[in-house]
DNA sequence: CCTGGAGTTGTCCTA
DNA sequence: TTAGGACAACTCCAG
């Protein structure tokens, strides 16, 4: 072996191209050693929910026969960062830690003891920042604060300018011989003991090449009618890429590359929603407590109602709504919600229910394949709105309108609650509201087949409404 | 410091 | 049927 030795730490950067730290080691001519260190207090209180657990397991093997196909190889450990770099550096003897920085108060708190573990024996570690445009904390308002609106924000972002260049990675790396302890994949017992992931195994394929895919189809499908269709929940005008950006199996500038050969209305729309995902990090990294306490302070002591039957109906999709559970049972089923549908049914949750939105963000972290702290923390904020851009408190969804504005057919809903498949699209949204003789044709008994609505919607707003205000006196 | 416009994604009632 | 305005007041942010 000749040259010298780095290890890449692989965390949320489970991609081969446009990886900053492959590409610096094989720029100086080195061996890497890519590392994946299997760490289950990384994120603190926020443990891998099932269906990322899943993800990973899947979007590991395939990082792993990618650099096997490269010549490399991907070695697997269990512990704690700071001590199995260390002492893997040392087998191997590597000089250089290249890593990709997080935004996550925990995951920091793991990287900045790596850091320093480190540098203790002399390994210098290489920080990147691909997984955003811009390194949290350099976009600031005029006074130097954070931005906590995004329009501004994101005006802010683009004057900057969004960097597109993207590393390369040649297609031989080089590797030094292999350490002897590493793990097998199914050693980090990352695969569920049961399985119900035939529905994700259906929808999905993790991983950097399914995300290329995925990016391709939406560029030569979907991008030229995103702006409108991206709220058609039945159809398929949305990029599928959140699970792989969350991983790191692609990275933004791979995609606003790729937009900026498109142009037009669909990809700035687009491209404005990957500002979205920048914003949010953002506001993790200057609130690292967005997860738990909300960013305006009257909503602290708001009166939240602990229901856990309600809570329960939500999450398994029986709350006699038709929108809300065929958006539940999307979820539990293929590990993924639309974007239209996750704020109705946070809406509902949050308003109809009084449920705290925290119990909402626990659900989604366990079901969503692309679970991201940040994310799910602000979107649930918002529609709490007690978060940044805050909806305001009379913005309450009605799941029935918005059935029929977004889902007029009943497609969607037919396609999750076939119980009600046979419901004429006239009452498909509200079949509490059809004849006897139409529900007995349709095959459906309300209370049994299907249940009757846990709450009165409208009952349900104004009792909202009234607690919104009393909280605020 | 003051001023003024604006704030992802809504709903409901009225004319 | 449909378009427009009310729905709190507040905070953020740029000038």
């Amino acid at each position: 072996m000749s040259g010298p030795v780095a290890i890449v730490w692989y965390r949320r950067d489970l991609r081969i191209e446009d990886h900053a730290g492959l590409a610096a080691v094989c720029d100086h001519g080195g061996h890497v050693l890519p590392l994946y260190i299997h760490d289950e207090r990384e994120m603190g209180d926020w443990s891998l929910g099932s269906a990322s657990r899943w993800w990973l397991h899947h979007s590991l093997q395939a990082l792993s026969s990618g650099l096997e196909a490269r010549g490399s190889y991907l070695h697997l450990r269990r512990g704690d960062p700071s001590e199995v770099l260390v002492d893997v550096a040392q087998r191997i003897g590597a000089t250089n830690v290249y890593f990709e920085r997080r935004c996550e108060p925990a995951a920091r708190a793991v990287e900045a003891k790596a850091e320093r573990a480190c540098a203790r024996v002399g390994i210098e570690t290489h920080a990147s920042n691909d997984a955003l445009f811009f390194e949290p904390g350099t976009i600031a308002t005029g006074q130097g604060n954070p931005y906590q609106v995004f329009t501004p924000f994101w005006k802010r972002c683009l004057q900057e300018g969004v960097d597109y260049s993207t590393a390369s990675v040649p297609s031989v790396l080089p590797s030094p011989s292999e350490p002897a302890d590493g793990l097998a994949l199914s050693a980090l017992s990352l695969m569920p003991k049961v399985d119900w992931a035939t529905g994700l195994r259906a929808e999905w394929r993790p991983g950097y090449a399914g995300a290329q895919d995925a990016l391709q189809r939406f560029l030569s499908e979907s991008v030229h009618r995103y702006s409108e269709g991206r709220d058609l929940p039945a159809e398929r005008w949305t990029s599928g890429l959140s699970p792989h950006l969350h991983f790191g199996e692609i990275s933004p500038r791979q995609i606003a590359s790729a937009l900026r050969e498109v142009r037009g209305e669909g990809a700035s729309s687009f491209l404005r929603e990957l500002g979205w995902r920048e914003f949010s990090h953002h506001l993790l990294y200057h609130f690292p407590h967005l997860d738990q306490h909300p960013l305006r302070d009257q909503f602290a002591s708001f009166p939240w109602c602990e229901d856990r039957d309600g809570l329960r109906a939500w999450q398994i999709g029986q709350t006699g709504y038709p929108l809300v559970d065929a958006g539940m049972r999307q979820l539990w089923q293929t590990g993924w919600m639309h974007n239209r549908v996750r704020m109705i049914v946070g809406s509902f949750l949050v308003k109809d229910l009084l449920i705290d939105w925290r119990r909402g963000a626990e659900w989604f972290w366990d079901t969503l394949v692309d679970a991201d702290l940040a994310n799910n923390s602000m979107g649930w904020q918002w529609v709490a709105g007690c978060g940044a851009d805050a909806a305001p408190f009379f913005r309450i969804f009605n799941p029935i309108s918005q059935g029929e504005k977004f889902d007029q057919e009943g497609t969607y809903v037919r396609r999750w609650v076939p119980e009600l498949a046979q419901v004429p699209s006239r009452y498909i949204h509200a079949p509490w509201r059809a004849p006897d003789h139409v529900l007995r044709t349709a095959g459906v008994t309300l209370g049994s087949d299907y249940p009757e609505p846990i709450v009165d919607h409208a009952f349900a707003r104004q009792r909202a409404l009234d607690a919104l205000q009393k909280s605020k006196a």
